[in-house]
DNA sequence: GATGAATGAGATTTCATTCAT
DNA sequence: TATGAATGAAATCTCATTCAT
């Protein structure tokens, strides 16, 4: 008869927009944002449809919100395995974490490479997502300019659209994609790479 | 007014159907499939809206239609550019290849791209795409072997994922990609291994 | 803590209650009862949502008793300024009721004359309304014929209608219109038929 | 088979507008502007909804239209009865042509009632609907310059204010309303303060 | 072959109302 | 008494598609 309190509010809230969120994810990732209604988003998250709007202002925020999240998450992911084993070499050290961030969100890349060319869609990410990728490709230029390769910039493009890529052909079909083994041969290559050896 | 002859409708149709197309490629391309409707499409084409549905059953249909004629001429591309100068090594003709048709059709790339992800949209393409790619990668295979090159299924499968980013980021934005650059050092690095050399 | 007595809770529910129903007359004033959401008025409030609904069985119960309400206040403010001075014609006594009434209710007047076309939401009021209306309509008619007015049927409708569309161009725009000057004027017009002159 | 001639299609379109327009007049009229959905108004015109939004780009838009083109309407009755019989006062003829024009537009004056306090609704309007009352409350106020009126401006409020109020009066109730004894009466008022007698 | 008016299903979003606490 | 999370019906609007001409 009295009123639920705070935290109990607060809990019964997080647990409705973890829902909605893992549900939008889902179904973001596997038919497209634009395919994805609503309607079967809040069927999946076991709410209502007003539920959502509750949490979200709109369907673009939703989208907004799971990708600020998943960038987040990702980004510790990343530096965590990044931080790794001080022994190996920093570029190798890149490649294994973003191989390892790959594994654990598959959804969440595979509604990234959806989205990524629609820049409507993300009209509200642009001023985000490129310092995103920027990042990544500063860490890589980094860490092939200290192993002493020539044109680090382009190198790191090239390896930066490597694994782009490979993560591409493995979420389009994680069953059959030979990851390890690829893996295992791009560390090699610029496992030698690192030693002083050339890479082409 | 004569009535037309067949030939003379048979070549309207014809002009029709191709201003259509053009003008989806554009539209698809530029605002994802989803978010272009077929009022636009009609109306960049310069046609009634009534008048793709003489032409295509759907709009998916003219997605499909776009898809395959678009794979068709990139198919003769690839082919005639990979016929090239026969001294050079396979590999880098076909990475010639491959960033000489990419430049040639950016549109499609970008549709393309736009819509890999998007399982349903292309449920019709599932039985074709495969084969296209497959087909890409096969060649690589066997130029990859020819060279000598240890592993070459799984060298194979990194070249063409590098190739794959590296047109993917150049198509996300053309103005600032290095791509003489990147394509040039890709190459370097291909020559050398179909001399013999190691690839890492 | 000791539970409240009866008197507390009663009196708590009052000022809920007195808070609910001044924000409510607000937003209705501002924006019309339509675009009023039970969400801002309770916002407005200070209370929650459901809080409303424990004083009012639906938005429309609302509006009703708001209205009641205040009809009550100014049928009792009408009598108290009507009463006045007994020096002065009744007519004009009734003219400056009216008026006096209107300054001290603007934001009723409003409410009033916003939702006074459409029959739909007031529905409820349809009994209630025509009673007010007459009762004024009445009021000036026997005080027309008190002073000797011709036709004083006819004339008291033309002088409600007077009153009434003078009070909605000053609601209307209360900044600018000349009220003063419209009321003084109206005054010596029907002081004048008072004292046995004719109207026109 | 041939395609339909512009005027075959203009004419389709002009029959479908002004189904559109009668029936979204009639319901706003009836109901009010937020009360009537475009599902209502689409199936009382006999259309398909979507059809709204090929002639109007949204529900308010729809509301302007109706309102242009009343004004427009009652403009241009209100000017050809102005100028009626030359004999009579301008005062009377006004007021004579303000009665007139209302009579035929009664569901467009219950809508503008309707409307008129709802500042939202009409924030489209606030740049053309005091252009309109001014324009009628300076033709009053000449006129009764011109009679000699001795403070042209506060009568000229007033007798809008009458014939406002007697409009409204009337369109609320068309059945029992004793239009035509007021007028009569209003006419004989002021027809004498055009003769040089005091109104009061 | 070609047109574009018309349809209607379905999408996003709002909001009065309920109810567990 | 009071809270606010949750519901779901209904509103506005879009758009692929049809069809008379």
């Amino acid at each position: 008869m009295s009123p639920r309190t705070a935290e109990q509010n607060q809990s019964l809230r997080d647990e409705s927009r973890a829902k909605i969120v893992a549900a939008a994810l889902a179904q973001f990732s596997a038919h497209g944002y634009d395919r994805s209604s609503i309607k079967q988003i809040a069927a999946a998250a076991g709410v209502a449809q007003g539920l959502i709007y509750s949490h979200f202002a709109s369907k673009e925020e939703l989208l907004l919100a799971i990708f600020r999240q998943s960038v987040h998450d990702v980004r510790r992911s990343f530096t965590e395995a990044e931080a790794g084993d001080p022994a190996r070499p920093p570029v190798v050290r890149i490649i294994e974490a973003a191989f390892s961030v790959l594994r654990g969100n598959l959804d969440f890349w595979r509604l990234s490479y959806g989205v990524r060319m629609q820049q409507p869609v993300l009209a509200a990410l642009q001023a985000e997502l490129p310092d995103w990728t920027a990042a990544i490709r500063e860490r890589l230029r980094a860490a092939l300019a200290e192993a002493g390769t020539e044109h680090p910039e382009i190198e790191a493009a090239i390896l930066f659209a490597t694994i782009d890529g490979v993560a591409q052909h493995y979420v389009l079909d994680p069953q059959h994609y030979p990851l390890e083994q690829v893996v295992a041969s791009l560390i090699q290559r610029y496992k030698g790479a690192s030693d002083g050896h050339s890479l082409g």
